[in-house]
DNA sequence: CGACCTCCTAAGCAATCGCTTATCCGTCGC
DNA sequence: GCGACGGATAAGCGATTGCTTAGGAGGTCG
């Protein structure tokens, strides 16, 4: 498998026709039907077959296509990231969970990288499994969020999880709650929520709520707005509810085994290989400075410091 | 550049040494060695060049490090995809602005492929500007957002956009918004309004705000919490927040120039190119099933139903 | 200073890549 | 049925890849 057959192939699906990808690629027509035969033999699949209307992708080729562009672009990406590197500012990539991503990285990373001079920093959203691969491989510097085993994770920021509803909700004035009340109630989560592996999914499996019951929405903001409508209800951390349920607008339950006390930890390669600036990212997060950002989060920042986190998805 | 030149690259980063890098590979230590001086020549970069303490990576090689391990693992990944190819779903792999991915995709293909056998269907967020590259790239089958050119759009649902602030705020009240009013106030906006090419970026620049009245929240639900306690004005998507206005928490604000009424496009190659499961969807979206689902939708999904849309993020 | 240890270079060799020209075979249109 | 078109196959060629063994270069240690 060569990054050549790949781009052949990618052309061809996106052409439509051997003979036209030839052409863009400048190049003879068998030389791209035999870039196309070395692939097909080596996957053991026809890939791309003849139809009715030019070339057709069988399933195999479907999936193939999208992994095989990303691949091409990568290879080309690679060249201009090295073009770019010559004068360039250091990188920083952090994955944290879903809630962490939300709330905390963003004002966290924009005040580091206020105070810390040439340093790029971005943020990706992983489940917490997915974390020690990626510091593995050095797909990322610095993971947010439970603590990692197999890396160096130090204790980043405590915080307490509690069991909201809103106010008119049936179970808003109750003084004791009993399981079988939690069982039949709706229980709106966020992704991190979703995985049986965090700690919302280990108190969820310890509430032994039912799946049929959870609902995933796409933010924990999301969750904690349905919940004030009087949606069911949700795990949620205690200092970014504070306001609401000041206001009166949400309620915490007396739910058995809440509040629950936790950590975030922050995560990467030992000290010996993790990189410049995430050593100079965990010196920063025992400042009280950062430590005064983590706790006001309320996840926003200027536009001039904001990128999008997430420009093209891998697909799994 | 090759796919095995790059592999050892990435292990000779990740272990530190060449030898140990070569003893992983179960091959002889030059043959890293040379893929890496082959690498260097055709990148121009040294990449990685000894240390005090095992190998230690340049600014470019940092760079390509992260990019390298993708293409590699994209590698091993394309030959699993065959694999499971072979009696696999159909896959249809959807990109839509933040704002649509938040609240209007996730029920949306949950009901299709519910309703739709053999269909697996997969989210991710990009920006508008990508979309068509994505499309034509076969990194995606399907595209909601604005009308793009140079694929084939159609109009998929209407929407209102407005401007709202918190109820105590202090043009919650007025009959009529002064422009030097808007400036002065802090904008919110989630991250397809960060986008200036965006419906809500074209508005906020009819309307004259500045850059650094502008504060970027991850996402749009984040967004109408922080505005509901009173932090600054939003765009909002009138049906969304119709709740919240009703409650009093929100007010929609008699700006000039809106209500702005717009349309949502679904886009995907054209009729001949485009996937099977592209075509049954745009027929969903026709239905008056599809149409429900859409006005009706607050974003949560069933956790059965629940797939995080992203696993990694390439760094741009 | 000399004995490491680790990386790089040299030389050589089989296999493959990537390309060419020339020829065959399937499927359409008429 | 018979061209015409487009894709697959064949044969052949130079360049590159990917591996080996052998030896040199540049550090860090005792």
């Amino acid at each position: 498998m060569t990054l050549t057959q790949l781009e052949a192939f990618v052309l061809v699906a996106r052409l439509g026709s051997v003979k036209s990808a030839a052409a863009a690629l400048g190049v003879s027509e068998p030389a791209v039907s035999s870039a196309l035969a070395a692939l097909r033999q080596h996957l053991g699949d026809p890939l791309i077959v003849r139809g009715h209307q030019g070339m057709q992708l069988t399933a195999g080729g479907q999936r193939l296509v999208g992994i095989a562009s990303q691949m091409v672009s990568l290879g080309s990406e690679a060249v201009a990231a090295i073009r770019r590197a010559q004068g360039a500012p250091e990188l920083l990539r952090v994955v944290a969970t879903s809630t962490v991503a939300e709330f905390v990285a963003p004002p966290l990373l924009d005040a580091f990288t206020a105070r810390t001079s040439a340093v790029e920093a971005s943020v990706g959203v992983s489940g917490s499994v997915e974390m020690p691969a990626l510091l593995l491989d050095r797909l990322a510097d610095v993971a947010f969020g439970p603590r990692l085993s197999g890396v160096d994770s130090a204790p980043m920021m405590r915080h307490r999880l509690v069991v909201v509803a809103g106010k008119r909700h049936p179970l808003a004035s109750a003084t004791e709650v009993a399981p079988a009340a939690l069982e039949s109630n709706d229980w709106l989560v966020d992704p991190a929520g979703a995985e049986g592996t965090s700690e919302v999914g280990r108190l969820l499996a310890q509430l032994r709520i039912p799946e049929r019951r959870m609902r995933v929405f796409s933010n924990a903001a999301a969750v904690w707005s349905a919940v004030a409508e009087g949606h069911g209800v949700a795990p949620a951390l205690a200092h970014l509810v504070a306001r609401e349920v000041d206001d009166g607008r949400l309620v915490v339950l007396p739910v058995r085994g809440t509040p629950v006390d936790l950590l975030w930890y922050v995560s990467s390669l030992d000290v010996t290989r993790r990189s410049p600036a995430a050593t100079k990212l965990r010196q920063f997060l025992s400042t009280p400075d950062a430590m005064y950002v983590m706790h006001r989060a309320d996840g926003s920042v200027p536009v001039s410091h904001f990128r999008p986190p997430v420009y093209v998805t891998l697909w799994s």
